[in-house]
DNA sequence: TTATTGGATTATGTCATACATAATGCGTTT
DNA sequence: AAACGCATTATGTATGACATAATCCAATAA
C-alpha cells in the first residue's frame, strides 16, 4: 500500500479534469471579455499564443477553432485572427437536427414558437405597412377553402406565419424562425401535436389580416392568441 | 497574355474556397442525419474516417472539435465519439459576450424579451402554483416604494421577471433567459433604454401579482403588456 | 474461489516538425 | 505605370511520435 491510498480523509480539491483544450479556449474567452476587444480587432498569432499559453500550437488551434465555430473569431491566411460579432443564430443552425433533440426539448421549442407569435403581435401591429396587409390578404386568397385542409397544409401555415415574422423587423426573430423551422414541421408531422376540431370562437388567418387592418393592438393581440388556441389545448387539460 | 484572362464570357462555377476541415465538418453532419444516428450511438474512429475520406488525422480531429463544440458529440478515451443530444442554449452562452455585440442585434435582443415575457403569459397563468404566487408576493413585498426606484433596481426587476419565467415550465425558456441576462444589464447599464414616467394605466409587479390570483389569462396577458409598455415606448413613437 | 494487481490494448489528447497555400508587399522588368 | 516574379508571413494540412485515460484480461495473493 501506498502513502496515496491513506490519503481518504484529506481535503483534497478534486483534479480538475478538463483538456488543455478546454482551458485555453476559456483563457482566451476571458482575454476576449476583460481586454474589452471589439469587432476587427485582431488577436495574437498562433505562434505568439503558443509562447504566451507555453502549449502547443495544437492546442492553441483547437482552441481558436472553437472560437471560430461558435463564430466569435474569424481567421485568414497571413492576417492572423480577428474579432468578428458572432452571429447568435447561425450556431442553433447547425446544432438543431430535429432527429437528435429528445422530445423534451422539441416540445419546448414548440411551445416557445407559441408564446413568441403571441409577444411579437404588438411588433407587427406597428410595424405592418399597407404592402405588407395586400401581401398577407393575397397569401390568405390562396389558401384551401375548409380550416381543416389549412391546419394540414404546413407549407401554408410556414407562408402565413413566417410573413409575420418579417414583419416584425427584428431580424433576431426572423433568423430564429428560419432556424425552428425544421423543428417545427418535425413536429408536425410527428403527430406529437393534436389538432382538436375548433369552436365557435376559431380566429382564422382571414380574421387575423382583418384585424390588422381595422382593429387595435389589443385587439390583435388577443386574436393571435385565440387563432393559436387549438395548439395551447394540447398543452393545458 | 494567357488563355486564362479571356475567359470572361465563359460560364466558370464558382470556386469552392472553403476548407478541408469546412467539408469534412458537413461530410459529418450529413451523415449524422442521413443515418438517423441517435444520442448513444457511436461514430467512427479518428483513425477510420482517416482512411473513410482520405484527409489526414489533423483534419479529422478539427471537425470532430468543431461537433464537440455545437454539442453533437462527447468523446472520451478509448471509446470514441458519441453522439449527444445538444444542449441549445449552452452555445448561445458563449456567444454572447454583450461588447462583442452589435448594438442592432442588443436591441433585437432586449425586444425579444419583451416578446417573450408577453407571450409566456399564458403559461404562466396556466402552471402558476400557489406557491408560486406566494413567492411572487414576497419578492413584491421587499421592493422598493417608489415605482421610480423599482425602475432602477435592475436587480430587483430580473428577481421578479426571473421567477416568472420559472414559472412558466419551458426549460428552454428558462435556460434562454439566464443567458440573456447578461445582455440585458448591458442594455439597461448602457442607457440604450429611455424610461419614460409611468401614465396613469401603469401596471406594478403587485398588480400583475393580484390579477395572477384573481384575474384570467386575457386580463393577465394585457396587464403583462401594459407593464411592460415603458419599454416599448422607446420603439414605437 | 475471489479479490487485487499489473500489464497489454485501444482510442483520444498533446507535441514537434515539415511543408502547402493564400495574402501581401516590394522591387524589377517591360 | 502596369505587370510580373519573388520573398515574406501566418494560417492550413500532413505525418510521426508519445502521453494519458479507460478497459480488458490474465497472473497473483488472500
Amino acid at each position: 500500500m501506498t502513502d496515496k491510498t491513506k490519503n481518504n480523509s484529506l481535503n483534497i480539491t478534486a483534479v480538475d479534469s478538463s483538456s488543455l483544450v478546454d482551458k485555453v479556449e476559456q483563457t482566451l474567452i476571458d482575454l476576449l471579455i476583460s481586454e474589452k476587444l471589439n469587432p476587427g480587432d485582431q488577436i495574437p498569432k498562433e505562434l505568439e499564443l503558443t509562447e504566451m499559453l507555453g502549449v502547443s500550437r495544437t492546442v492553441i488551434r483547437e482552441a481558436l477553432n472553437r472560437l471560430k465555430t461558435i463564430g466569435l473569431i474569424e481567421s485568414t491566411k497571413r492576417k492572423g485572427s480577428t474579432i468578428k460579432s458572432p452571429d447568435l443564430l447561425f450556431l442553433l443552425k447547425k446544432s438543431l437536427i430535429p432527429n437528435i433533440l429528445d422530445q423534451a426539448t422539441l416540445k419546448d421549442i414548440f411551445e416557445l414558437r407559441l408564446v413568441i407569435e403571441i409577444g411579437m403581435s404588438d411588433l407587427i401591429y406597428n410595424r405592418a405597412t399597407p404592402e405588407d396587409i395586400a401581401e398577407l390578404e393575397q397569401i390568405v386568397a390562396t389558401e384551401p377553402d375548409s380550416p381543416k385542409e389549412v391546419l394540414f397544409d404546413v407549407d401554408h401555415e410556414i407562408k402565413f406565419h413566417g410573413k409575420l415574422y418579417q414583419i416584425s423587423g427584428n431580424h433576431t426573430l426572423i433568423d430564429f424562425q428560419t432556424i425552428l423551422l425544421p423543428a417545427f414541421r418535425y413536429v408536425y408531422d410527428s403527430g406529437m401535436i393534436e389538432s382538436p376540431a375548433h369552436d365557435s370562437k376559431w380566429v382564422s388567418h382571414q380574421d387575423l389580416v382583418k384585424i390588422l387592418k381595422d382593429g387595435n393592438p389589443n385587439k390583435f393581440r388577443n386574436a393571435m392568441r385565440k387563432h393559436l388556441d387549438r395548439h395551447f389545448k394540447g398543452y393545458f387539460k
